[in-house]
DNA sequence: AACGTCTCCGCAAACGTTACCGATACTTTT
DNA sequence: AAAAGTATCGGTAACGTTTGCGGAGACGTT
């Protein structure tokens, strides 16, 4: 027989469908509707029965005390008597504890945790920087994730949504060289959470910025070129949606100006330089009526690839043609005649940027405009030095 | 007047000290302790209220419905109907709405995060490793922690035990030289989190593990060098106390017995190769009376460095001595006459480990006891050329 | 006796989500 | 009509911590 569980009636109770499986009552006296349901103590519920971690609950039923007790004595909180500090201690190891991080999180409302978001692994720039800034880190007890944003503007919007999601206490970024507009990065400022930019920096918002100069080093890597006796300089810059490209056009353009040299625009080539880019803009530059005597790259991997290519052809280096990149890879050392070349001070890079984070983590006010400039150094080798 | 909380009497109530700055009070008549707290709603309160970010209850309360309903509806569930999705995905989006992956991580108890513990950075290995892994977890929604353990024992403990604070959905790791005990890594079975060796792994666990053929790659190095009619071979090999260093002298050694050339210990050296190490080792084979005329290295950058110091001597390379390396870092393609080295598939490294993990995160069983072993290329240079 | 101080410990409210179980109001079928 | 089906929504217990606040003594001091 069937009872409403509301006013107990017996009779008067009729069937009104099923829910989940279940069959449904309805009581005409209350109006009330509710579900018989049988126990169901079968295997389901045993099956879902989840892997079960030892928890500060364990440990304090145990012991016969509260949970408090047992988190105060693990962290060595005050108010606690050594013998219990030392029997939790005790129980927490013979029982295996292991915090919950992810509650301790998301009490504390913060994650011990610094975000970096990169626009490639391919040049080995980043990963020395993140080699830098992690150094930083897990010596002070954070830890790091990274993403790739993977030149994608979109998928930069989708990353960082992923960081604050995630509830990072900092984040480090460079952006890709899509990025136009930082709203998605104002939020961080809006949530209280540092962002600190490196590398590819935009001016439009006030956030940390750590990079280097990249006018001078470039000022003075043509200012070498000329000064070694090259007369036509050609340039393969990166887009200019990066003002590190911009800057470095600039000082290229500098030096020539100071020096009196033409400055020609078919002689100034601005893209991204993947490879094969970089080998299709070198057979351009190469096959030019009036060659250029010498190439300054935004990066090494296409100056080398330049070097190849003269080689190739026969161009001898660096006698007819001077080659200049930037960054100086690992490869740059050891190539033809040695690549002259920008060091850029990677680890250093991400030890600011790591410094920095981690000190507007505890501050009150992370609103800063401030630009840390770091120098670079020109490796002068091989590929730029002749007599002349 | 004062009044007990419990019996309601107002006389018979005595002052009995001060707690926490709080005038205590201890009734006579029921023997109840208790204080009398003036409301202080003063700056205090105030001063410590946190940066709130909107949750799914400010969406609920503003719009008059249930949080379970705003997230059914977050979540693209059914049950719900469209007006009510719709209106929830709008204010969501009107008040800035970000979820608190703490929470969801919290309540499902699982992270999407997987872990990666590297012994150290400064080689060309592990980055390229991460990278490869870094493409497949990111395209399968997951996110990656990096955790360095320096080559040391006692970090990589304490490495592995925060992973498991915070729960991790997976783990690669590859050892440091000193890890001779493997209890931390024991845990993560109990816990049901899979955990994947790469590289420097170790037989004592059943964990799945992905390795090179490192013993076919190291014979078919000096193989190689003996064709090349080199006789007296030396290695410079890593610590015996990682598994990769036995088999590549297991390797060396089978290649020298199968030519019938003589096994001498003062020709082999083992340890750790610092670039400082490198040099050291090299000096003490370049001076030896009977010098040997080839080395095979157990990296790239030692057999660099020998190169280098072979080219000072001005003992000619490949001719007088040939040098043959291991993992094709950037620089060896580059280098003097090239480095012959034994290229490492480093990305396909990081997809099988990644992968896998990706693979076991879902399974029931996570107790495979299965050794995946890729495939290495021996990259032929200029270092070991020569006619015989 | 009355009050002050100190030590050690427990209660319960957060933190923000998810998901199970129902509840309500309909329409449709028997 | 009774029963069944459908669509939509709410209540609430988890998840594992931390922490503010206060209780219960013990002991010392006027």
């Amino acid at each position: 027989m069937i009872q409403c569980v509301k006013c107990a009636q017996v009779d008067g109770i009729m069937k009104a469908g099923y829910v989940r499986g279940k069959q449904r009552y309805l009581c005409k006296w209350c109006n009330y509707y509710f579900t018989h349901s049988e126990r169901d103590d079968s295997i389901q519920s045993l099956v879902k029965r989840k892997r079960h971690q030892t928890t500060i609950i364990d440990v304090a039923k145990s012991l016969g005390v509260s949970n408090s007790t047992v988190s105060r004595a693990l962290h060595g909180h005050a108010d606690i008597s050594p013998e219990t500090r030392q029997a939790v201690l005790d129980k927490a190891a013979q029982l295996d504890y292991q915090p919950n991080q992810l509650a301790y999180n998301l009490v504390k409302s913060r994650t011990n945790t610094i975000g970096m978001i990169v626009p490639e692994f391919q040049n080995q720039f980043f990963p020395n920087v993140i080699i830098g800034a992690h150094e930083v880190l897990t010596q002070a007890g954070y830890n790091l994730t990274i993403m790739q944003s993977n030149e994608s503007y979109q998928v930069e919007i989708s990353n960082t949504k992923a960081m604050l999601a995630n509830r990072i206490d900092g984040l480090l970024i460079s952006l890709t060289q899509e990025t136009n507009n930082f709203d998605h990065l104002s939020l961080f400022a809006k949530r209280g959470i540092p962002l600190i930019q490196f590398n590819r920096v935009c001016d439009q918002i006030d956030v940390p910025k750590v990079v280097v100069n990249d006018f001078e080093a470039s000022f003075q890597a043509v200012e070498h070129l000329i000064l070694n006796g090259y007369e036509r300089i050609a340039h393969l810059g990166g887009p200019l949606t990066l003002q590190v490209s911009q800057e470095r056009l600039r000082g290229y353009k500098a030096a020539m100006e100071k020096y009196g040299k033409p400055i020609k625009d078919h002689m100034i080539i601005q893209g991204m330089l993947t490879q094969q880019k970089a080998r299709i803009y070198g057979q351009y530059l190469l096959d030019l009526a009036e060659r250029p005597d010498a190439i300054f790259a935004v990066n090494d991997s296409s100056a080398i690839e330049i070097m190849l290519m003269a080689q190739e052809k026969g161009i001898s280096i660096p006698d007819e043609l001077g080659v200049v990149g930037f960054s100086d890879n690992a490869e740059s050392a050891y190539i033809g005649p040695g690549l002259t070349t920008v060091r850029q001070p990677t680890l250093q890079i991400g030890h600011t940027t790591a410094e920095w984070v981690l000190q507007l983590v505890d501050a009150e006010d992370i609103i800063v405009n401030e630009k840390r400039v770091l120098s670079t150094e020109l490796i002068v080798r091989g590929s730029s030095r002749r007599r002349v």
